[in-house]
DNA sequence: ATCCCGAGGG
DNA sequence: CCCTCTGGAT
């Protein structure tokens, strides 16, 4: 396992790599930066992206999605994976917003979480990017990454990472360094090929070394 | 543990 | 063709 240090280096070059790395999905609201990030699951932003424009003209407040049809979101939504349960997640979590929140999009994790379609990873990223609330959002990318750095434990589940990742770096950069893993994810130590050979990283990875080693 | 699920990349 | 994409509910 790497120490404080080292995570806290690791995420250092990655920001050399990805200097001002954000969320690449698009959305003019708090209301539907939530929505995108509900869509995104199993799903590029870049998919997203291309269909959330119209989605977002169409219902542009809780209170109007909260009316729609599920079968018109769903023939708007229908070019991402998993949009049947998507359709269904975007129109109850209006009505709720609407019903307990007045439709103001919550600020606690706890209250985030209990809108249908958002568990913490969802939670996560909209208290980070709508709130600035500090949180490290761990998801397929940042699950990867951390694991193949020895960052944390080979078997730890999604909360376990968050804690131990929250643990060893500084809270002033909880939101960077989610940012700097999901590009590195993206771009750098992808799930089939990762470019170890010119991996900056290279140095201080298991797994990148591993990986070399093996060929 | 299992289901959902289209599009893009290798 | 097969794998992956900022997961969550049952």
């Amino acid at each position: 396992m790497l120490s404080d240090e080292e995570c806290l280096k690791a995420i250092e070059i990655m920001g050399e790599s990805f200097p001002n790395a954000h969320s690449s999905l698009v959305a003019d609201t708090d209301f539907h930066f939530l929505l995108a990030v509900i869509m995104s699951a199993q799903t590029t932003d870049k998919a997203v992206n291309i269909l959330s424009p119209k989605l977002f003209e169409t219902y542009k407040t809780p209170y109007e999605l909260a009316e729609a049809n599920v079968a018109d979101v769903m023939t708007l939504i229908k070019t991402i994976g998993l949009y049947r349960n998507k359709a269904k997640y975007l129109v109850a979590c209006a009505q709720k917003i609407v019903s307990d929140f007045h439709g103001v999009v919550p600020q606690s994790r706890k209250e985030l979480m209990s809108l249908p379609g958002v568990g913490r990873k969802t939670a996560d990223v909209v208290m980070a990017e709508c709130f600035g609330i500090p949180a490290i959002a761990v998801d397929t990318h940042v699950t990867r990454v951390s694991k193949r750095l020895r960052m944390v434990a080979q078997d730890a589940d999604v909360l376990k990472i968050e804690q131990t990742l929250m643990k060893k770096l500084p809270k002033s950069i909880w939101i960077a360094a989610h940012f700097r893993m999901i590009y590195w994810g993206r771009y750098q130590c992808m799930a089939r090929s990762p470019k170890c050979e010119s991996c900056p990283l290279l140095k201080m990875c298991a797994e990148g070394k591993r990986r070399v080693e093996k060929g």
